[in-house]
Formats: C-alpha cells, structure tokens, sequence
DNA sequence: AGTTAAAGTGAATTCACTTTCACATATCAG
DNA sequence: CTGATATGTGAAAGTGAATTCACTTTAACT
C-alpha cells in the first residue's frame, strides 16, 4: 500500500466509501467510518475535504455522475427511442440494486436540509434527467413510435413509475425483494400503454 | 394549558409531533424538539416514552394507522375495485402531501437500521397494504372490469407507480412540485392500462 | 385536607461524533 | 541530495444530543 493512492485519488475513493456506507443510512456515515473504509485515520480526511460536509458533496456528485453516465449509455446503446426509455428504466433501477445509498441519500435530511444550496443542485439533478427523458419521449412522438395524446412528460412519469415502487420495496426489504424482474414486467405494460396505436389521434 | 392533557394522550401527541418534525428529517426529531413541541421539558418525555427509539416505535404506528385508515375510507367510498384503488392512489398522494414526514420514516436510516424488529413491521404493514390493494385487484378481473392477463400485483405496482414518482419529486423539491395534479394524470393512464378491453384474454 | 400516583423540571452525566493541531513521513522537483 | 508539498498520525478539545436522577408540582380520590 502506496501512501500516494493513485489509481483513483483518494477524494474520489472517499466519496466511493462514503456512497457504499450510505447503504445503511446516510447517518451511519461518520468520519471514523469512512476513514477505517479508505485504510486512513479519521483526521487525514480533512486532508482532502474541508468538512463533513464536503464530504456529502461529493457523494452527491459522485451520484450525479453515475445518474448521467447511466443516461448516456442508454442513448448509444439503443436505436428508437422506445427502446433508449426501457433501457434507462432498466439501468436506473440496477444503479438502485447496486447502490442503495443512492435513495437514501436523496431523502436524507444530512444532505437536504441544512442549506438550501445543496437541496436546489439535488432537484436540479433529477429536472435535468426528467428532460432528457421527456426529449426522448419527444422524439419518440415525432417518430411516431409513441402516443402523441399523451404529454412528455406524463410519458416520463410513467417511467419512473416502473422503477420507482419495486426500487422502494427493495430498500425497505434490505434486499430480500430483488426489484430487477418486476421492473421488467412494469416496462411491458409502460410500452403498451405509450406505444402508438391506430386508434389514437 | 392543563398539565395533564386529555383531548389526546400526551403519547399521542408526542407521536404527532414527531411526525410533524419528520417534515425536516428524521435527524431532525431531537428530544428538545419534540418536547418543546409537546410545551414540556425534555426529561418528561421518559414519563411517556421509555427512550427516543420507543418514540420512534410510535412515529411508525401513527404512520401504519393513517395508512390503514385511508385504506378503509377508500374502499367505503367508492363502488366498483377500479375506483377503490383510484381513490386509494389520490388519497395516499394526499397523504404524503399532508405528512411529508412519512416518506423520510420509511427511508430512514434511523428506523429501519437499529434493529430488524422495526424493519420488518415496516415491510410488514407495506406487505400488507400490497396484498390488500391486490385483493380489490382480483375482484375487479372477476367482475371484469380489469384485465385477467395482467398479474393483480402488477396492477398494485402499477397504482403505485402512479403516485410514487410525483411524491418523490415533491419531497425533493421541498414543497415546490404539488403532487396531486400530477398523480390524477396518471391514474387515466392507469386506468386505460389496466381496463378490461374486449381484445383481450 | 391529606395521601398517592402521574407528570414535569433542571442539572449532571455520558456518549458518539467532528474538528483542530502539532508532529511525522512519503513523494516529487530541481 | 535537499527542500517543498502532500498526506498521514494520535491526542485533545469541542459539540450536540440522549439519558438519569433527585426534587417539585398537579390531579384524583377518599
């Protein structure tokens, strides 16, 4: 073990412990905890970030990175956009799988609450994703792939509507309801419900 | 002010408070508060409460029985499964909008780690509300007013898709986004989803 | 009026964290 | 090699919150 880590910088992997400490709850990441994840003692932290909540705020980009990452994926590996939204279901709910600080994080009150500054970039995280998504609705419609009767936006909603519920059993059954098959199924009747049909104006 | 309280129980209220408080955080529910909250000092608390986790203990029941409630008025009020389960979506979205305390409690680290009692009585009452949204689901295929080649579970995660998202928006936005209008949209996507049509099986 | 139990008070204690600081060591540049 | 900079260490101080306890007040009942 190098003291100068360097295959990532140590900022980063404070803010990778901190994401997966999260699993259990925002509030069991302490300075002690995430210290004894990274091999280091709890001061040399503040070698890297000013403060705890610093801390926070990198998780919080670390998340975002990972959100946006996810949607760039989607975007290259499918041809219509029917198939770019199922896809994005699809990894957002296995992002949730694999890193259960991630809603933990955005109910926390650690991070929401104590100044407005960070609550404002959270939701400006998840606008940012609701209009992409509702781009690809979008173009969608104008394809005529999907319903043109519907808003963009409630065509998002729907999406997240698939991932969302089964994501929030997983979380409250500590990992005893594996989320991934019934995301899948909600996605069959979301395609059904979106999908251009003739009857439609 | 009396010092002894009756219209409800100093316990209840203690609960109620709590849940009040929740609206900031479960972190936020300090002793301080909840009894400053309560007009008594912290150490009174302990009259009523054995320690803080019992507290919270109360937090959950007060949250399992405004669930269940709503759960009856919705079936009281409305005739047929389908709008049984529409009214239980709007009146849940409602809920959530009025205690925004209960969302942060079932993603709490606070009440769902410490020990996996509480845990588990947490999935047990959303077990339980599943089963009995299910439950109006196959009643609704047998008198066929829904679709039979549709899982009854699906149709609860659907419904609960239909709510969920918007909520959790709310939450984030701090009370920017309301909910509830949002949440009506997509119960006609719902029900054009999940409606009996004579295409089907 | 007096006894009793329930409820409330304020101070003291404890505990788990965060944060600071003086000192040590590793790595890199010239 | 040498100094400079980044990183790490351990002890100590500071902080907020839960909990305990001895004491007081209130309400209820006889």
């Amino acid at each position: 073990m190098s003291k100068r880590m360097n295959r990532i910088s140590r900022r980063e992997q404070i803010a990778e412990e901190a994401l997966k400490i999260a699993a259990k709850g925002i509030s069991a990441i302490t300075m002690d905890k995430v210290s004894k994840a990274c091999g280091i003692v709890p001061s040399a932290l503040y070698r890297h970030y000013k403060n705890k909540d610093e801390i926070l705020e990198g998780l919080r980009d670390l998340v975002r990175n990972k959100l946006l990452d996810n949607a760039k994926m989607a975007t290259t590996e499918e041809n219509t956009p029917l198939n770019v939204l199922k896809n994005l279901a699809v990894r957002h709910a296995n992002l949730l799988y694999k890193h259960p600080g991630i809603p933990r994080l955005l109910f926390s009150e650690a991070a929401l609450e104590k100044n407005s500054i960070r609550r404002k970039t959270m939701l400006t995280v998840m606008t940012e994703y609701r209009a992409a998504a509702a781009k690809i609705a979008i173009e969608g419609q104008e394809r005529g792939e999907i319903r043109k009767d519907i808003l963009p936006e409630d065509v998002v909603f729907m999406l997240l509507g698939t991932v969302v519920p089964p994501s929030f059993l997983f979380h409250i059954s500590n990992g005893e309801f594996d989320p991934r098959d019934q995301v899948k199924r909600n996605l069959v009747l979301f395609e059904e419900a979106v999908k251009f049909r003739n009857e439609d104006s």
